[in-house]
DNA sequence: CCGGAACCTTGTTG
DNA sequence: ACAACAAGGTTCC
């Protein structure tokens, strides 16, 4: 077990960011949360100038790159000081960081995210380490590696489907599959623009546009990425019509029609082109209010 | 290309 | 308690 200290370059709030749905694999063991990080184990404690990290297996899973520390928020903030909505957001500190997360990881966990909640996809998540991934001892009890392409590529769809993932284990386990063959490799994705990444993303099974997004964003540096989920949906179409065709707006109102891809493309291209390059930055800080208010509401009833 | 239905399952809601 | 519904959508027709 390696341990080691990375003094807060940027103030941030670790529970609130593990549990923002960016990642579905953490576990809180009195506020130290400890999850399967691309080929690891780690344990991480915040305090209030330091994040301290316990790895099992390495030594070299770096806070400061899964936080996105290094990015320059002054400078994000600025480009993004278009937007009353936004600039509220950011006056009220949210503190809930961005993360940069393993694409392989970053990929099964949002294959398993679709028409689901955060519980369950937990739940998915941790059931497939438990099955595929290699045990590590930790004061935390036994805790599982994320499973690498090679297990989950000869996993049968039945071991898969008693993880819980129900008609999403044929998308692992093909996914895993041409991932294990090396028909897909994540570098050229992040090397890629964000237009060709998402191009890719959405020829395999069972991503389309709005997983292609979060992949790009949470694990290929695509920062101008802004999935569009049911919550997104809502502040946009609510928040943001006046950017969008009136006939689009219509269609977002009414939440018992689907998005096509055409106007999935149509709504999240007009975003991207009021918020920029850090678009992400927006769709995340959007995302985390609109849960916040929800949450406060079901407290407040 | 578009719209609508089906999809596994579980946690939550009334 | 228990049925109905919603849940970070995608695929198929």
């Amino acid at each position: 077990m390696n341990s080691s200290e990375y003094p807060l370059e940027r103030q941030f709030d670790l529970a609130s960011t593990l549990i923002s749905a960016q990642a579905f694999q953490w576990r809180e063991f009195n506020g130290i949360w400890v999850g399967a990080v691309a080929d690891t184990v780690v344990a991480i404690r915040q305090t209030p100038s330091s994040i301290i990290v316990e790895d099992y297996c390495a030594d070299n899973w770096s806070p400061q790159e899964y936080f996105r520390m290094r990015d320059n928020l002054e400078d994000i903030n600025r480009d993004l000081r278009n937007d009353p909505l936004i600039d509220t957001l950011l006056a009220a500190k949210a503190d809930i960081a961005l993360t940069s997360q393993d694409p392989w990881q970053c990929t099964l966990m949002f294959l398993c995210s679709t028409n689901n909640n955060a519980k369950r996809i937990s739940n998915m998540v941790l059931s497939l380490n438990r099955m595929f991934g290699v045990a590590v001892e930790t004061p935390y009890g036994k805790i599982h590696k994320f499973p690498s392409p090679r297990s989950l590529s000869s996993a049968t769809v039945h071991q898969l489907e008693a993880c819980g993932l129900g008609y999403r284990a044929k998308f692992v386990r093909d996914f895993a599959s041409i991932i294990h063959q090396g028909a897909l490799d994540f570098k050229d994705l992040k090397k890629a623009n964000y237009k060709d990444a998402v191009a890719q993303l959405v020829e395999l099974p069972g991503i389309g546009p709005k997983v292609a997004d979060c992949i790009s964003l949470l694990s290929l540096d695509k920062l101008e990425a802004f999935p569009m989920d049911i919550w997104i949906r809502r502040v946009v179409s609510r928040r943001y019509y006046r950017l969008l065709e009136k006939s689009d707006v219509r269609r977002l109102l009414d939440e018992s029609k689907t998005v096509s891809p055409q106007l999935y493309r149509h709504v999240t291209l007009a975003m991207r082109s009021h918020f920029g390059r850090f678009a992400g930055y927006a769709q995340n800080a959007l995302y985390c209010n609109a849960k916040r208010l929800v949450s406060e509401r079901t407290i407040a009833t």
